[in-house]
DNA sequence: TTGTCGGCCGATCGCCGACAA
DNA sequence: TTGTCGGCGATCGGCCGACAA
């Protein structure tokens, strides 16, 4: 899975730690997100924090949803020195060449039946470039989502006044992806140039359960 | 789940023991047809036969698939003599009150599209009494599953030559119970006069896992 | 008696520009 | 610039009798 298009899913308010990194961890913070109490250890109080360092994050996305989530593994690290230009959320992410647009999809975007108002600036900086010398100007454009399946989508350029649309092909990807009115649809041109696309669900989907292995935590607390 | 129900599903070929009846267990004909192999104790060879009793017969149906099978618990008994009358899969069935009847579902009774040709037996002898007066003669027929979910179709005697046909209902009942040609489907009336319906798969699905548990078997060896 | 086919009619899908926010 | 609407043409679902096996 493409890391940028992992962070473009996931939003620009969800920043990773680096392998490597010192990071402090809440096992109250922990609990309140899992969907299952993780069985802490009885060494380990439940509003403590443990000094740890990061020893690997992978981005994954859900099978079934789409949605965006990393394992992160980490070790105690009692003598760790907290760089807070290291491991803190405020770190500058790394300089990403890649661009990207969301949209939340209005109701005639979600709508079955009907296509997708493409904003101008996601038309004209994401998507290959249009030839606007036929009339109507359109096109096919491909795009790959979180699992590298592609997506075959017929953009046009029409309607008075003139406006980007994705038509034949989007009524398929909605069902397929069982989007609705208040999702998110994200389009990126990753490092490479391959346009990709994914999405980010509303509330709705906060079930998002937080499957935990405290094999580390428990090994350091024996 | 009606016994008569389940009984019409799995076909005549099917007899099972009653509660009480001396029976012979072979764990190696059980293990060839166990999805995964049973952990038998070491006390018991594969090769060897057990004579048991039958404590109970549960009769269910696959939630998913509706494909019925049967939870039979056995109790080892050296001493039970195997009466061939009451044990045997020979031994005659319960006088049967209920009428059932079986169709393998054609081409066109699969057909996304179409209806279903009801065979006149059928017709004439499971389902309500069909008011001939009418031009056409047309009623509203309804099932029960092996769920007890109702299914409801248009039941209608028409062509020509005259033909009984299930169109509207048919094609949805199709779709939800994933059926396709070669598929059978059961129509019965039971005791109690209601119209019940259930189906019976070709050998697609012949990964019908016997799910076991020896628990009574490991008792008795131990 | 009943399986398959083509005809046909109505419902839905999905592409379109008009308009207004 | 773009969200929503009504129009409308193409496609599909599904009911029908004809015909033959």
């Amino acid at each position: 899975l493409d890391p940028q298009l992992w962070h473009a899913c996931a939003g620009a308010m969800v920043h990773m730690p680096h392998v490597g990194a010192s990071v402090i961890y809440f096992p109250q913070g922990h609990a309140e997100h899992a969907a299952s109490l993780p069985e802490f250890p009885p060494s380990l109080a439940i509003t403590c924090t443990v000094l740890c360092r990061v020893l690997s994050v992978k981005f994954l996305a859900d099978t079934e949803t789409d949605e965006v989530y990393a394992r992160i593994c980490l070790q105690p690290d009692p003598l760790g020195d907290l760089d807070p230009h290291e491991g803190s959320p405020a770190s500058p992410t790394l300089p990403d060449k890649s661009a990207s647009f969301a949209k939340t999809l209005t109701q005639s975007d979600a709508n079955n039946g009907g296509g997708f108002s493409v904003p101008r600036y996601c038309a004209e900086t994401i998507f290959p470039r249009l030839d606007y010398s036929q009339d109507p100007p359109v096109q096919i454009v491909l795009a790959k989502d979180v699992h590298g399946i592609v997506w075959k989508f017929r953009h046009i350029y029409r309607g008075t006044p003139r406006r980007h649309l994705l038509t034949t092909g989007w009524s398929n990807f909605v069902n397929q992806k069982k989007l609705v009115a208040g999702d998110a649809i994200v389009f990126l041109r990753n490092a490479a140039g391959e346009l990709c696309v994914g999405v980010r669900r509303s509330t709705r989907g906060t079930t998002t359960s937080v499957n935990t292995s405290l094999w580390h935590l428990t090994a350091a607390a024996a």
